[in-house]
DNA sequence: TCCGCTTGCTAACCGTCATTAGCGCAGTTT
DNA sequence: AAACTGCGCTAATGACGGTTAGCAAGCGGA
């Protein structure tokens, strides 16, 4: 046998994210889904247990990527300038080579039950805690200039979250540009004026 | 009689908007409009021709609001810094102000039906548009150093309209210190580097 | 060969929901 | 007072959709 694919839970779950970036959580049906991997809708649950579930796994692993990402950006070393530079980069590079997911990821938030919910937050709430903590680092270290760190660590974050809503492979700007562009626009947005003048 | 309200459909309007925003188009059933305003699902009709044409009303009124916002934040005078100044205070004062309206209008465009959505959709590239102009127009005069302008129109927008997700009017921040700070950080970053150095 | 496991299928269940029909109650007009 | 009108209500319609039941085909191992 040349290798009969065989229906794989994860490859159920790649269709399920497809089609809840591009049609909702609640405008996708399980027939949609089964169709999209070549099944009916009820034979899906041999392999998953409800759709609900389905899109917890998908941001689940939205966020842990995501987190993964950021941990080995912070964790290469360098001053918080290199640091926010690496978070910033890799925070686009997410956004722009996995729209579906983020998009998902921060769309459906509302459509995740309890307890999915509140673990999802407080993934995300570590996330921005930890790109908070560099730029707070560089403001002590005298290389940011920041008054509400809070706020700059949402704009950085959300300016990267657009990212999914618009960026096209196929468009005039790639993945790299992008992710060099914003943690550029980040890193001006902190620098500290300059002493002149 | 002391004014008994008298059902509008600006009323159900609003109500809509509200249950939108927290429970998402799709979620929201018109039994809980209904309930919302004081009278059954079906009694709705009398005002409002589908559920369908209340998000569509609701969308559309906040596009203009946003529009009309933008027209007096550029019609007022003065060089590209504070006309870009003006513009992204006026849109993070609208995201903060209309937590709802914004929220609604950015999450639920693929819920709405042709024509509506292309309708809706080339209201956004106006107001990405104007707002790109003013930044290209900065650069020609050197007061801007920007390598890609739909990069920073889009980060821009990006930001504020992340605002609608996490502000609170109870919380640390008033929406006048989130526009200003939010103004600046626009400024700064596209702001040219000092001569200096 | 026979058993049992896996997995897909159809049918059925049980909700939910947008929307329409048609009734009846004011309040107003003639 | 009769007729009209505006508006809310209940009941019904027609779809849709997540999930479960129960059957059957394929297949590997004893």
């Amino acid at each position: 046998m040349i290798s009969e694919p065989g229906l794989e839970a994860a490859e159920i779950r790649r269709a399920a994210l497809r089609l809840f970036a591009d049609r909702g959580y609640r405008a996708t049906t399980m027939a949609d889904v089964g169709a999209a991997v070549g099944v009916r809708g009820p034979s899906l649950y041999r392999h998953v247990r409800s759709k609900q579930d389905l899109l917890v796994a998908v941001m689940v692993e939205t966020m842990e990527a995501l987190l993964d990402a950021q941990r080995a950006a912070a964790g290469a070393g360098g001053g918080p300038v290199l640091r926010l530079r690496r978070m910033v980069e890799a925070h686009v590079r997410y956004h722009a080579g996995h729209r579906d997911q983020a998009f998902v990821g921060n769309r459906e938030i509302g459509n995740l039950e309890q307890p999915a919910r509140d673990r999802i937050l407080a993934m995300r709430a570590a996330y921005e805690r930890t790109l908070r903590g560099v730029i707070e680092e560089g403001r002590d270290a005298g290389v940011f200039a920041v008054e509400h760190p809070r706020l700059a660590s949402y704009s950085i974050l959300d300016m990267g979250i657009g990212v999914a809503a618009w960026f096209r492979p196929d468009g005039p700007h790639s993945v790299e540009q992008v992710a060099y562009t914003y943690a550029d626009q980040a890193i001006r947005m902190l620098a500290p004026a300059p002493p002149d003048r």
